[in-house]
DNA sequence: GGGCACGCTAAGCGCCCGCTCAGCTTCAGC
DNA sequence: GCTGAAGCTGAGCGGGCGCTTAGCGTGCCC
């Protein structure tokens, strides 16, 4: 079912610079479970069962049950922002940056659905503090697109009329691959990708 | 601050249905109350207490807290198939028609925001019959979508690929509206609703 | 004006939540 | 073989949750 298989299917692996590995073990945990049923219908109960261990345990490597969505969120954005930003800076036109993005992008939201879905959806569950925090990671994200589609209309690749409600656009449409895609549905995270990839560039006016 | 005049802007006048007076003050304090914290960070007191009455008053209206919101998600779909159904069997080639649906969706889902946002992206918090209920009208909105799109492929006005993922594109595009649209932000619902049909447009290969 | 149905409240039940703490086990250092 | 630190558990705390119940006030029928 869902176990390790599928959270390990796209980014176990980001997962390696938490230590020590009951702490990890812990993490992982917290994201199947906040995934599953959101992090306000998640026990501290249920995330140390699924890390095999005793509710008491969780709290020798974290303070809070929000710490870890926090954790979760702080680790998820950074390596969100890392995809866009290896993307945007490589050599190539804007219309091959976008596309770049784009499908990176989106692979990563439905290849690690599990950990997308905490990410981009409990904002909202961390307290001011945190929250703030993840909020200045997004506007990086924001900058990213915006700034490959602004040279795109610079370079006369792209027909944009209004740049940052296109940008807030294109987000929005990665970023809902993780409300909707289905692991065991027809497309594969690559093939949303290179759809995905398509419909952007179209929307932005560029190739045909 | 978010009094019922937040609510009222896009859609008090949908709850019109919902009678006694009481039972209709509850579904609109359980609308906002779920929009602002999410259906499981929300307690019936604070439902009650938005509404001006005592905790117990809840249960003489509604037999539990998950009933509002099934409630709250059944007319929400319904009033979202409805504005589809509306622009899809109008008169008009599949390009007006698509930019018909697209706007008047977005803009319910920019104006009416506190609703669409509980409508939307607490669809996992009901109980599985409830929520089966719900899925059926969510496959009708697809399927109104995908309607128009099949027949601008058909007339020659599209230039689509994949039928299928390019209405979850669509669909997803517009629904997400409701998770960042921001009252108080740049853009009025209209703006987006218009800005919107155009992005939709160019993924679909129509109009220039 | 007596009886009663209806809408509501005050009080509180039983449960399970996030979190704590005393103490057990394990193992490295000597 | 003893000691201390680290990692974990069993038991349980205070509190707030969804929901219930007994009873009060009000207005309608006769």
């Amino acid at each position: 079912m869902s176990t390790a298989e599928e959270t390990a299917g796209g980014e176990t692996s980001a997962w390696g610079e938490v230590t020590p590995d009951a702490a990890r073990r812990l993490l992982i945990a917290a994201v199947e479970a906040f995934a599953e049923r959101g992090y306000h219908a998640t026990t501290t109960r249920d995330i140390a069962g699924r890390a095999g261990m005793s509710p008491a345990a969780l709290y020798i490597h974290y303070k809070t049950k929000e710490e870890l969505l926090h954790r979760i969120s702080r680790i998820g954005h950074e390596k969100a922002l890392e995809i866009l930003q290896t993307a945007a800076r490589r050599e190539g036109t804007a219309t091959e940056r976008l596309a770049d993005a784009v499908s990176s992008f989106v692979r990563w939201h439905a290849g690690g659905r599990t950990t997308a879905k905490v990410v981009q959806y409990e904002l909202d569950s961390l307290g001011p503090d945190a929250r703030a925090e993840i909020l200045g990671l997004r506007r990086q994200v924001n900058a990213e697109v915006r700034g490959i589609i602004e040279d795109g209309v610079a370079s006369g690749e792209f027909d944009v009329l209004d740049v940052q409600g296109t940008t807030l656009a294109v987000l929005s449409l990665c970023i809902d691959v993780a409300r909707w895609f289905n692991v065991n549905g027809p497309r594969t995270p690559d093939e949303v990708g290179v759809l995905y990839a398509d419909l952007v560039l179209r929307m932005v006016g560029g190739a045909k």
